[in-house]
DNA sequence: CGTAATCTTGACCAACGTCAATGTTCGTGG
DNA sequence: CCACGAACATTGACGTTGGTCAAGATTACG
């Protein structure tokens, strides 16, 4: 439930081209669907909650621009980052069907985000069959990453983990045209690529350095370098389209 | 692609009525998409194939009685089980709209698979939009479980890794009136469940032997015994409802 | 019976976590 | 412009968890 400041007004026009440009590189087929549930914006500044695991609340976002973090925290404090949520990318359906979502989101940089209305959901996918194809499809394609991701913590090291993170996060930018070239910036930290990978935040440095000095990636002051994506991406397994 | 015996006969009859139950518990609300789709049955011995990842072939199934795991094998040669597929649950989604899937499936035990067409998925969910709401939220309940595997492999021990897993699989299966009461036979060995887990097979026997030894879970000749549910859950951070 | 899996155990090793100390950056207020 | 503190980055020493290897015990099955 984020406490901020609502507004019906479209994002500033200066940027608003690429940015548009950016998110409708992913939501294309999904952004009939969303226009018709979208409710308002919301412009939060970074490190805000968006929803709370196990909260009692319906609430349905997408998000337009920034990024965010969809997470669990455990019992004994110990979080988990199960996605950086992107431009594009859905918040709380979960919520929509049972009432709640098992995992938290919260800004991660300055985000807009598309306030829809989750009761809005249900007649739409009855009226407009057609769109529920696009729809389940983007929920299959987010499985697969989920499985990819369970494979990666289950059976990869260190520096494999961070590579195949690193080379996914580089890919979903770049078919968002966030990322061009060999570099970019991502607004990570240590402590974020060690709650996401499933290790401590000082292997994490371990790893990262064993990464640099092979010359497979380097993520300096929230820049990350990947000289040779074909190296990281044979380094860690990472499949080439 | 099971090279197996097709067969356009319902499973005997003798036993139709316990599995019929057990497979209605789960998919009730899907029970009349499946119908539509239905094209016929294979009956699957323990041990075989049903879909191989990465395979060009759109093929799409519903288990009717049996287990199979769904798992990918990694570069190395490890593999990692994304889950264990139960009466009820779908079988080659990803292949029917991405034209293959990112996992393989074999089945564990004897296995009956439900063969649809998957070709009539589209015009089904257009037709019929209702259904699709159904079959939506089955898929999200899909995604928050495999959330919960992952922080499970992200952020804890090994015998509380195999606690949760207990637990979730002795809920499935009461979820289909397949385990009543304290024990159960469920058809895993330790490198099914290591595999699972991401342990090795060694280490998944001291954790079973701590788990045993406190009293908390018992797995021996594929009997599973869980004396306190209570107790197990506090351990393993399992949320009771 | 005999062969092959699987289970079990112990000894040892590698990967990863924890802790603590020392930079470094950056925002804030004087 | 400087002083200060907070948060984050970096490093080393050390502890723990979990992996590997090998051997013997047990079971399954022909």
């Amino acid at each position: 439930m984020p406490h901020a400041h609502p507004s019906n007004s479209p994002p500033h026009r200066d940027v608003a081209s690429r940015r548009e440009r950016a998110f409708r590189a992913l939501a294309a087929e999904e952004s009939k669907f969303v226009a018709a549930m979208k409710r308002s914006h919301i412009a939060l500044r970074a490190g805000e909650p968006v929803i709370e695991a196990n909260a009692h609340i319906s609430a349905l976002y997408v998000v337009y621009e920034g990024w965010a973090l969809r997470y669990r925290t455990l019992r004994s404090g110990a979080r988990q980052i199960l996605d950086f949520v992107l431009p594009g990318d859905w918040v709380g359906l979960p919520s929509v069907f049972f009432g709640s979502s098992g995992y938290s989101v919260r800004t991660l940089t300055p985000v807009t985000l598309w306030v829809l209305d989750p009761s809005r959901l249900r007649p739409l996918l009855r009226e407009q069959p057609g769109l529920s194809w696009a729809f389940l499809k983007g929920r299959i394609a987010e499985q697969e990453r989920a499985d990819t991701r369970l494979a990666l913590l289950g059976r990869l090291g260190a520096s494999e983990r961070i590579g195949y993170l690193l080379l996914e996060l580089r890919d979903r930018l770049r078919a968002r045209g966030l990322f061009r070239g060999q570099s970019g910036a991502l607004p990570l930290d240590r402590a974020l690529l060690a709650d996401a990978v499933g290790l401590s935040r000082v292997h994490v440095l371990r790893a990262m350095r064993a990464l640099r000095s092979r010359g497979l990636a380097d993520l300096t002051d929230r820049i990350l370098t990947i000289p040779s994506v074909r190296n990281l991406a044979r380094f860690s397994g990472y499949p080439l389209k």
